[in-house]
DNA sequence: TTGTAGGCGTTATCAG
DNA sequence: CTGATAACGCCTACAA
């Protein structure tokens, strides 16, 4: 038997051109069955496979990344690393490319147009092979004119064109959702807190609960309706304003799960029960929203498949194809914070 | 005013050589200034300068890596890219590599030492110039190993080496600081929800529970000690369980935030209300947790701040410094799910 | 202080 | 099917 290391035979790194010399081939041949880009004899084949698993070679991205111009790596540009919401989209994002042999990139962009455009520097000046902008702020001009230079695929908006792939939720769907859902139980007097506004998704959310409203020919009441920011604070804050306002209500449908949280706080310090005082509602449904007391009653948004269709979406375009990926439609999910009337 | 950008003027990629060209002088003589490796005089800066500007040239980091070997990207193995723990702990190091030029580049391992391996591999194999791993599953040996190649981080054990740099959190402080803060309140009967025991931190906690019991002369349990594996889930199981076992306790210590979660919401699905029929106290203060209701009290971690820390040492040490960072001591935080008995 | 030449590890383009 | 021979864009001796 072999010692499974011969790394010693010869210091320095492990080179394709080392195995060439093993496997008495030329340099160019390794690289073809490297990358299957022409037809091998099987004897050499077999020589270089044999040179390669005893010199334990690994091929060099970065050197192929100079000469080929692949790096087999994918920029991903989120908006914060640690978001509860998006942090399963990353992890699919992970998942999907690392089987296909890529990589993510991961940068932050903070919610910030600028940000995001140095973002995007970086990456593409790292030679990623694609992008990938997770709800991005950037305008869609933009956008459209670095597709020019390398594929992307964006979500939270749509928008097409050339190298451009959008992957969009329907979060007005998903806003109606949780109003009918509320309504059917009974509720007529329910309260909204926003997103910002600067986010369409959450324009989106409250266009569902508007027309939602109309639908059941509730009348609407602008007094209602509190602007949050989709931050646990924001939700917190929104509902002891409106609990301090003494309109009356009686379910509060927050446009987002984080808010939520900060509403059912607002209302326990209140001494309010939920669902038994006040019903809630979310919507995204994060992972914490199972097991918060009690757990949150929500729209479900698939964020890891999310992510993997971005990744595989962005993978297809690489390939030459045109991407089919769509996101499933919005699920309504009732856990212990809605109760009848 | 000349247009912003000439690049039109020439297409194909800003090169080094091209800024060469521009300012009349020699490929290295821009290298040079690029990375400050030698004087250079100041006529000829300038006009390096303006080429550069001109141009809006940008070096290309894979053709650097390739040449100069180092690729200003730094491997970090965190064990999920969506951990409510070290999601902050990421952000960090992001913001204090970014404000150096470096990149880092995040891969998942799973809690799996054979996974981790690869993930290592394949940093290395993208030629990273440094490597951090938050709470890793490989052997001390393993971990020497690899920092005879690059320079390395780690966080959640104590290991000293060349190349190697550790930076701990004081588990044991935490764990012994949260009991005497119940049993300050007048708990004496204390259950604990006890981590993984695979991993080094879970069993300091515990230890320091035990301790601040025979400190204060409590007798020890063991019938109060319920395990668990970090996961919210385990935390409402063993509550369920405890609760079952008819075994009398006043409060509830859990060796993490999240499990804390779990135990509150088997409380609250028992008709128990936190803190007047059970204190909770958990650990680690993930940012939820200022929000749950009701707040819960915990011993601080400070993930920012520790991911800041693994960065700002891996790069001291990539600038063949020592790094002298120590993370801070644990700290309690007081909030409203702990109460006198 | 500055320029020239060679090389980093692969891929791509040619011939053969 | 296979092998030279150039790039890829930059860095680093070495020489001047």
């Amino acid at each position: 038997m072999k010692s499974k290391r011969s790394e010693n035979t010869k210091s320095g790194p492990v080179t394709l051109e080392r195995v060439a010399k093993l496997a008495g081939v030329s340099p160019s041949t390794v690289s073809r069955i490297l990358n299957g880009t022409a037809v091998v004899s099987d004897e050499k084949r077999k020589a270089i496979d044999e040179a390669i698993a005893e010199l334990g070679f690994v091929p060099n991205p970065v050197a192929r990344g100079l000469a080929g111009g692949r790096t087999l790596s994918i920029g991903v540009v989120t908006q914060a690393i640690d978001s509860p919401f998006y942090g399963p989209a990353l992890r699919g994002i992970e998942d999907e490319l690392d089987s296909a042999g890529y990589s993510p990139l991961f940068v932050s962009a903070h919610w910030d147009p600028t940000t995001e455009g140095r973002c995007i520097d970086v990456l593409r000046s790292r030679r990623v092979d694609g992008l990938i902008v997770l709800n991005g702020r950037l305008s869609d001009q933009a956008l459209k004119n670095t597709a020019k230079h390398l594929p992307i695929v964006v979500t939270g908006r749509n928008i097409k064109g050339a190298g451009l792939f959008a992957l969009n939720f329907d979060n007005f769907a998903g806003g109606v959702l949780a109003t009918e859902h509320l309504i059917s139980l009974g509720h007529r007097k329910i309260a909204f807190i926003s997103g910002d506004a600067a986010h369409p998704d959450a324009n989106e959310r409250l266009r569902g609960y508007t027309t939602a409203l109309k639908n059941a020919g509730i009348p609407f009441d602008a007094n209602l309706v509190v602007p949050g920011d989709y931050q646990v604070e924001s939700g917190l804050a929104a509902t002891d304003l409106l609990l301090a306002s003494r309109r009356k209500f009686t379910a509060i449908f927050c446009a987002n799960d984080q808010m939520a949280y900060g509403a059912a706080l607002s209302l326990h310090r209140k001494g309010l029960r939920t669902p038994e005082d006040v019903s809630l509602i979310g919507f995204d449904d994060i992972y914490h929203s199972l097991y918060v007391a009690p757990p949150l009653s929500t729209i479900h948004q698939p964020a890891y498949e999310m992510g993997r269709l971005t990744a595989s979406s962005i993978l297809q375009m690489l390939a030459g194809n045109k991407p089919t990926a769509a996101m499933p439609a919005p699920e309504l999910i009732i856990r212990e914070s809605t109760a009848k009337l």
